[in-house]
DNA sequence: CATGAATGAGTGTTCATTCAT
DNA sequence: CATGAATGAACACTCATTCAT
């Protein structure tokens, strides 16, 4: 009771719960229109999908880089976490370095639009640029550090430039099963091995 | 009779040079407004840009599309026939493929946009993904089984996601100081290599 | 038992002294959004300020116009109250008007959005309007009469139309500094002046 | 025919002349709605008086004030040429300001949310403001400047605070039948007079 | 009695496409 | 055959107001 003198009868987070609920119901909307008509789908068939006003989504998400985060957070964070792990567990960094990019692009892959949104140049997707690569760059540069240095591949290459390459091939990935994404970065990736 | 087999009634051949002067200022203003601001840029810039109303790009191209591909068709045609050409005159198949590689990544880089709406799944893009398929796959095709029977490659890998792939790699590369899509490619192409 | 009938049922005096305390937050928060925006800015806005929801606002102030007189309330009462002070204490009838007239204005230049707030015929400002009027028309009206019974002024003006001139030569007169209220005030009051 | 090579069957401006007629139609429309809703009628309002797209709207006048402007260029110009001709045919420059005066007041006043948009300080309408600075200070300053010369008025009054303060006695003066703008500027104008 | 989440009408603005001239 | 005016669907975004908690 410090400054909330507005003890009332029960819960202390009844509104926050709901509220709460609530927004788990929108980003399940979001991930769902996400995955129909990409992550550019306009704001209103979201919050149709939601069953909530146009006005719930801007509460919550004053921006849609803020609702594209938002859904896709736990996985990025997953995906971070997991490049330190399996470089402690895999036989060789290298090896490390191609699980990981597999599983960024297992992420990738299966959002629509997602790969994409995250190539433009739109003003409004900086904030989920530079979302993805606060979380995923310094992973990504540990792996390809440790790569490096355990001489299984060249040097030289900025963590930058490689994945936005990695993002860029898994445009238009779903959508076209003559397109295998994952097998493209898998080459991109030997292309990395030190030749000898 | 070079390429255009519709001779109609009248025309007797000034009006005919007319017309065509009148759609190379269509291309040029097309190519110009394609550089500053992409090819989706708005019909009503490109129109303005050639000094003409939006209902003759219309008439001209029917679909944005048609346009694209006009713009583009000399320097695809250009890039296609490299093919054979390089296959003749490289020191092995895999550098031609190589090299073939490098002049399409100069293609798709220095066009605004234009390797994005090679991957966008917009409806109304169709023609344009099969106008650089029909021209360039079969190019790419046999370059791709020359260097597997020349031994340099690993066969399996289609020609259709190669290229995708490779257009993928360049989206964005210009207006991206950081990115190189360049050196990716080639990182691309080095994974295709046998490793013994 | 000073301005306020409506003693209910229970409070003791402390919560009363609770609830004051919290208008007087709502209104100091008003006050202060008013300087920086307007008395039209956005209830959130307001509400923020003083660190309550919006519902507060409501709850105490239904209408806009509530909230806005209740800033004012004493200020608008001290002028009211100047109109009989300065008649008595003035050389003239004439001076005593002008004078009131300078203050009038001065509390109306002060606050952004005012004097075009009384001028507008917004629904859901009439009773703003009303407030303004019924409290300040009648000294205004003293005033006049007597100026005009001292021979100093024709008779002849409303005090009505004579109080929405000077209000609206208030409006912009805070961000424009090539633009002098009090000036072209002065200039209307001594159009009022008796030729002879 | 000089740089025109199209020259169909008939008229030389027939696509002009019905767009000319559809300009007028839609200034028609836009002063309709002006005088009912006031000059920050939704933009749909005035396309659905003309009966026609707001995109056509946007095409004529791509600006409110560009509308506005248009709207009223006839009377603003009008008035910017009485100027001169009052002072030529008027008894003296004092009387040649008041009649000019009240030409100006009796077009402000008849114009439903005018002379309020004249002292907005929104963004949008400086263009407006602009305008009618342009076009009318200069006139009024020469009326001034006469006066003052004739030694009828004082001197010190800068034109501009002026007309702002005659704009602003027009505000609200329509849709109030108690107030009298023109006789308060009436009063305003005398207030110049040199009292001697 | 306070909260602030939710609502959704309202508005500006853009642009592909059609079609009368 | 060219023109470009007209159309209107589509979209983002704001805020006053209500009401469940």
């Amino acid at each position: 009771m410090d400054d909330t003198g507005r003890s009332s009868a029960s819960a202390p987070g009844s509104r926050r719960k709901d509220a709460r609920r609530n927004q788990q119901t929108l980003l399940d909307a979001a991930a769902a229109i996400f995955v129909t008509s990409g992550v550019e789908a306009p704001v209103r068939d979201i919050a149709a999908e939601a069953g909530v006003g146009v006005g719930t989504i801007y509460r919550h998400f004053p921006t849609r880089a803020d609702l594209v985060i938002a859904v896709y957070r736990h996985q990025v964070d997953a995906c971070a976490e997991a490049g330190p792990t399996l470089l402690a567990s895999s036989p060789s960094p290298f090896v490390a370095l191609e699980r990981w990019v597999d599983l960024f692009v297992g992420f990738l892959v299966t959002k629509h639009g997602l790969a994409a949104a995250l190539q433009t140049d739109n003003t409004g997707f900086e904030t989920l640029h530079a979302y993805f690569l606060d979380r995923l760059l310094p992973v990504c540069a540990q792996l390809l550090d440790a790569a490096v240095a355990s001489g299984e591949i060249r040097s030289g290459l900025d963590p930058y430039p490689f994945m936005r390459g990695i993002g860029n091939l898994c445009i238009g990935a779903d959508s076209d099963p003559r397109y295998d994404a994952r097998r493209l970065v898998a080459l991109l990736v030997a292309g990395l091995r030190r030749s000898g």
